[in-house]
DNA sequence: AGACATTATTTATGAAGTAAACTATGTCAC
DNA sequence: GTGACATAGTTTACTTCATAAATAATGTCT
């Protein structure tokens, strides 16, 4: 049996800390009488802890207010609240987008502000040590003007597979070099602060459900659309995810049987018909069937044959680039209907583009 | 917002007991010291919930024990511990299992040891009222020697759409009066006793997990077979359950989406191919072209044309029966392997089997 | 009989939530 | 202005739990 979260005061503060954390945060400018009535505590209770975060500088008291109790007149009375807000400044946190083409570094305070932006292209065929090289330039210089103590942590998206106990990046499609790396200890390492590493698909649905309070019973499905797709499912709050980061995988999902042979060995898969190379792929057949002229004159002005080209032509009329655009629409169709038969989301997000990686 | 889970020493006391109850019930015979070590519990802590299971009669004490330590010549020392058991006999649960042709009924102890089972069949085209007349006088006979004090709660498996929260039949495909019928409430209130309602195809990965003490950190996928097909995922030791249950419809996957129109309005849905009916509807096609004649010459001996039938004479060698079984294969297989790229689960667990419900 | 190892309990302490009393601070009526 | 009123927020005394540390219990072996 594994160790399991056991009980004890410890478990008690975290899990009311948070509460009331995450209670200022969504109803801010906010006072303790009514986090108290949103949360259940007690107002005792709520009073010891916002004093606590107060004195972290997590929260800050805003002067200012008018009595909340009040008639059909207009009249109000009662003590006037203290209001109360999150002091973003109070932490900072470094997020580190590793893409296959470009790193992507952002310095944010405690309400995800960004006041640091960094990017810098990348190879994606480079050895990992190099390119990790560069995040650690990257993060060093959002750091520079930090308080270590004020660097609440270090959050890394990485495109493929992970492995989140491990902290490892078993693999990347667009990164073929990147095989096992350790990142999260190396990089926790060099920057001496506590790293986490998530798979970049999944974050969209982890932003999601931070920003909306009301997110915590609902299921959402999210595709995420890239080079492939990808599927992130947040389930009564919880994101779901394998033990090896393996889940996620509808882009190898069977859409049509009778379809062509995929990469990954199976035949028909979803990727077959919605990446960007297949999408590639069948323009080029469908050019040398004789079809799709408009982009055959592109090209040879110099075009290159990308999808977004094939998507303006289609918008602009073009009958066979239409019929592209229309079959991925299909196959993305069937794949997002049998999601929502399985998992009855409250709601279906799209997002991100499909995009040609170099 | 809705209201979270708070901490307090209620929240405490709840973790903390079921972490020891559940310890014991996998590794029993054990004793206090094992028990705190398993889940990280301090042995005074450990006491202290032990001696309180014990008053409650949930836990008992066996007498005789050697000594824990012991050396390469076998030699023995130490205080030999006090081993602890689960009292199986403290609680009573009844179990009703609503299916469309049948009610069954047990009476277990903690253990899910059976003490006492009825069944009786039933009309699926029945009212409602009538069949929950019956499932209550099953019931109330399970309950006649039990004392009320004993009774832990009353468990109901449904088969067919549920709301969780509600404790509502929403539906059931093969019982086409239930609609909306607040069961839970019902029983509820005519038994006197907590009820709880599950739908039926997620049981078996429910109780999977129980038995199965290593399961907490593994995803399961099972699938149920049935009159359709049921899938189920046991993630984390959380069961994968939508608020209004609608989930696990896995049936209504498109395998094929040249197939056949389903009764869903979908084309090529896995239960055009492997439900019983759809099987029956395909050999029946065969039939009328001129194939399975084996199975012509049986029904013209009275008998019925079942899926079993079907299996029988694929199994001795009919290569039409044999085609049909290898399709629901084919798709099945589909369906699995998408299942798999899905959720990366740990385990496939296929249970239950194709049957006609009269 | 006494050393030893291990299990189990007791006692004292501390952390956290909470009920209830109490303080604080505004508005309004007079 | 003064006091009633309503609501916000704090303090105090108390309870519940976990826990560290001391202690007791119980067997084997020398």
């Amino acid at each position: 049996m594994d160790k399991a979260q056991i009980g004890n005061s410890d478990l008690i503060s975290t899990v009311n800390s948070r509460l009331i954390l995450q209670a200022v945060r969504v109803m801010q400018p906010t006072y303790r009488a009514s986090v108290a009535r949103q949360t259940g505590l007690k107002p005792a209770t709520v009073t010891g802890i916002v004093n606590d975060l107060l004195s972290q500088q997590i929260l800050s008291e805003v002067p200012a207010a008018t009595p909340t109790g009040s008639d059909e007149s207009g009249t109000r009375w009662g003590r006037p609240p203290l209001m109360l807000q999150v002091n973003a400044d109070a932490k900072r946190i470094v997020a580190i987008d590793l893409e296959p083409d470009r790193i992507r570094v952002a310095l944010t305070d405690l309400l995800v502000n960004v006041l640091n932006y960094q990017e810098q292209a990348i190879d994606r065929f480079s050895e990992p040590e190099a390119i990790i090289k560069t995040m650690l330039k990257l993060a060093g210089r959002a750091l520079e003007d930090v308080d270590r103590q004020q660097l609440q942590g270090v959050g890394v998206s990485l495109p493929g597979l992970i492995d989140r106990e491990a902290g490892v990046l078993i693999s990347s499609t667009n990164m073929p070099k990147w095989r096992d790396v350790p990142i999260r200890d190396i990089l926790q390492k060099e920057l001496g602060v506590p790293v986490q590493v998530e798979r970049s698909i999944h974050l969209a649905a982890v932003y999601e459900k931070w920003s909306d309070p009301n997110h915590a019973h609902r299921t959402t499905l999210m595709l995420t659309l890239r080079t492939g797709v990808g599927i992130s499912i947040m389930h009564h709050g919880h994101l779901l995810t394998g033990r090896r980061g393996f889940e996620g995988e509808i882009g190898h999902t069977v859409v049509d049987l009778n379809g062509k042979a995929c990469e990954c060995g199976g035949k028909g898969c979803l990727e077959t018909f919605v990446s960007a190379s297949a999408i590639v792929a069948r323009a080029a057949e469908m050019i040398h069937q004789g079809k799709c002229q408009g982009l055959l004159t592109a090209m040879r002005g110099g075009t290159d044959l990308r999808p977004e080209l094939i998507y303006k032509f289609a918008k602009r009329g073009d009958r066979d680039c239409a019929r592209i655009v229309q079959e991925i629409g299909k196959y993305l169709g069937i794949a997002i209907g049998n999601m929502i038969n399985l998992f009855a989301p409250d709601e279906v997000v799209i997002c991100g583009s499909i995009d040609m990686v170099e």
